[in-house]
DNA sequence: GCCAATGTGTACTATTTATTAAACATGGAC
DNA sequence: GTCCATGTTTAATAAATAGTACACATTGGC
């Protein structure tokens, strides 16, 4: 790895818009209240860096009020909670994600096992 | 983390059982075959030392003929597929998952879900 | 009794991932 | 025309994770 610049711009994107109507998303301020250092945040949102890890991905969203998902999923990274579900009960939520993948499911197939998972419980 | 005996045990209850009928499964060859060094794979299975990256999990797993997930899964470690399959459609797995989790699912519920995916495909 | 292989203890090292302080250049507000 | 806040560059680390070489003690086979 050695820098993501569509993650940066992205996150570049939305703390400028937020800026707008709120000068206090400036980088140096947004750094400080995900908890990262200016220099770290000017680097990733030009792309030079790599993302930061996935909590301070979350703050990020968190404060850009964008789903955690979409960021993480630029990042490449994912939500060490599904880490931590996986572990719950790890041969049948390895099971569960190989099939989808073996079988191909799409979107759509998945929303609707998400219903029938529903409706299980 | 600073080891972890379960783990080690089981590995070396599992290597032991095969060097019974296949001298080749010694500590120090073994740790050959898994590609670390004997000093290492000592540690790890007198639990001084935490389980080695999930690649060599899977070797150890290969090796020793038990089912990869179960090893990973006493490592705390998730199978880094599993990871690659989330990143292929991240919200939809995502979703999959936490529901899988807030609904507090039970391995059956899980395994007919399995089965529920298998015919929509 | 020796040697060849076994597992272990001591003492570091490597790699990867994540991150920083401090100096600097630019531009508007006063 | 200076001050203050902006974002950026330079130059290193920091922190976490993953691993090693080499010498040592023990033991079964000859």
């Amino acid at each position: 790895m050695a820098g993501n610049p569509e993650f940066g711009q992205r996150i570049r994107d939305l703390r400028e818009a937020k800026k707008v109507v709120d000068p206090t998303f400036s980088l140096r301020q947004f750094a400080q209240r995900v908890g990262i250092s200016a220099t770290f945040l000017s680097k990733i949102e030009t792309g030079e860096f790599d993302p930061p890890r996935a909590e301070h991905i979350i703050t990020m969203a968190a404060l850009l009020e964008v789903d955690a998902d979409e960021l993480l999923a630029l990042a490449d990274k994912t939500d060490p909670e599904l880490g931590d579900i996986i572990k719950s009960e790890p041969k049948a939520m390895a099971d569960l994600l190989r099939t989808a993948r073996d079988r191909g499911l799409t979107v759509e197939d998945l929303e609707r096992t998400i219903r029938y998972m529903k409706k299980q419980s």
